[in-house]
Parts: structure tokens; C-alpha cells; sequence
DNA sequence: ATCCCGAGGG
DNA sequence: CCCTCTGGAT
């Protein structure tokens, strides 16, 4: 497909999936931008209704990033276990904390550039924060769910989520950019999941060149 | 057996 | 580029 071409399908995939899911967005549990970088980080390989779990009790131990700073191991890693890599998880929980204490007053920093100098914390998180905590349009987040779609829709090749997000950015409007992340997880979730996607009901079927492989 | 809103290290 | 980390759900 040539490129006016596969900027008119992006059109027009985007609009019928905002039409399906108008109110699409972040399914994470928060009330903070440390409550969300917190339960992004837990994320990672792990359902967000499985992190939406044990976020309660962890905001509830750990209120402040001074207090995270200063957690038990392993009475965090306990807290978090079941979202699995706990151990990994629980370092960069509490590195992360500390560097918000020790360069940023606590607070969390609303740049790209900041927020990927912070352990734990990659482009895909990062995203996620300018997205859903501030309202920025800083990229898109290429989560599995984004990367499995894009791959499926035909806008790239790559599987390197930084490659992919390249790919991705020139398709749609920036001011859209976060709430298309959010079209793409919704979508992945409720019809095009990645063991046995539901094509019989996807009302992107006659224009998807993956239909029902 | 495979996947879930990844990141760090070799 | 690869590998490792981990429990829970299907």
C-alpha cells in the first residue's frame, strides 16, 4: 500500500473505532501522577485488572514518594507479588521514588526526557504519564496491544515498540495520539486479542488485511 | 502452552 | 540483537 493510501485507511480505521469506544481510556486505577507512573510500572507483563488489585493497599502503605523511598523490600514485594516480576518491580518502585525525592522535589517530572532517566521507566511508561496524568499528546503508547494491532492493520513490520511508534506517529493527529493508544488497547482487549482474534464481530473486517488469518 | 498497557542488561 | 524477570488467567 502506498502512502496516500495508508494514510486514508489510518482516517479511517481511527474514526470507526472512535465511533465503537467514545469513551475509551486509561483503565488504571489512579488519582495522582505518582499513583499512575506507580501502577505503570506494575503493569508490565500483567492485566490492569490485576494491578488495579493491589494498587489500593499500595497507595495506602507508601502515600508520598518520600515514603516509597523509604519502603521494605519485602513487605513491598508482598504487596505487589501477584502482579508478577515483583522483585524487578519493587527496585524500580522504590529507584524511581527516590529519584523524585532526590531531582524533582517529589513530584513527578512532565517531560519525556525526565521521565525516561527514572529506573523503571521506559517510553512506553513515560507515555502513558504525559498522556493520562497531564494531557500532553507526547507520542503514542505501544503497549503489546498496540504493537499486535499495528502489526495486524499493516502500518509496519517492525516489532521493536520504539520503531513502532515511529510508524504510528505520522498516521494520526497528534492531538489524538493518546486517546488512539487508547482506541488500539480497547479495541485489542474486547475483539482483537492475540490467541484467537474475534473477526466475525470486528467492524473493521472489510478493510483489516488480516481478516480472519 | 500462551499471553498480559515492559524495562534493563549483556 | 538477545535474554531475564514472575504470577495469574485462559
Amino acid at each position: 500500500m502506498g502512502a496516500a493510501a495508508l494514510f486514508s485507511h489510518a482516517a479511517e480505521i481511527e474514526r470507526r473505532l472512535l465511533v465503537e469506544y467514545p469513551d475509551a481510556h486509561c483503565e488504571l486505577d489512579f488519582a495522582t501522577p505518582l499513583q499512575l507512573l506507580e501502577a505503570t510500572i506494575l503493569s508490565a507483563q500483567c492485566t490492569d485488572k490485576r494491578v488495579n488489585m493491589v494498587t489500593p493497599e499500595l497507595f495506602k502503605r507508601y502515600p508520598s514518594a518520600a515514603a516509597l523511598a523509604d519502603a521494605n523490600m519485602d513487605e513491598l514485594e508482598t504487596v505487589i507479588r501477584s502482579t508478577g516480576f515483583y522483585r524487578n518491580k519493587a527496585k524500580s518502585l522504590v529507584g524511581m521514588a527516590q529519584a523524585l525525592v532526590d531531582d524533582h522535589g517529589g513530584e513527578v517530572p512532565r517531560t519525556m526526557a525526565e521521565l525516561i532517566k527514572l529506573p523503571g521507566v521506559g517510553r512506553k511508561t513515560a507515555n502513558v504519564i504525559l498522556g493520562n496524568a497531564f494531557g500532553l499528546n507526547e507520542g503514542i503508547v505501544v503497549d503489546t496491544h498496540v504493537a499486535r494491532l499495528a502489526t495486524r492493520f499493516g502500518f509496519t513490520d517492525e516489532t521493536d515498540p520504539v520503531k513502532v511508534e515511529k510508524a504510528l506517529l505520522p498516521l494520526f493527529p497528534k492531538d489524538s495520539w493518546t486517546k488512539f493508544s487508547h482506541l488500539l488497547i480497547w479495541h485489542g482487549r474486547r475483539t482483537c486479542d492475540a490467541r484467537k482474534p474475534r473477526c466475525e464481530g470486528c467492524s473493521l473486517r472489510d478493510i483489516c488485511p488480516s481478516a480472519d488469518v
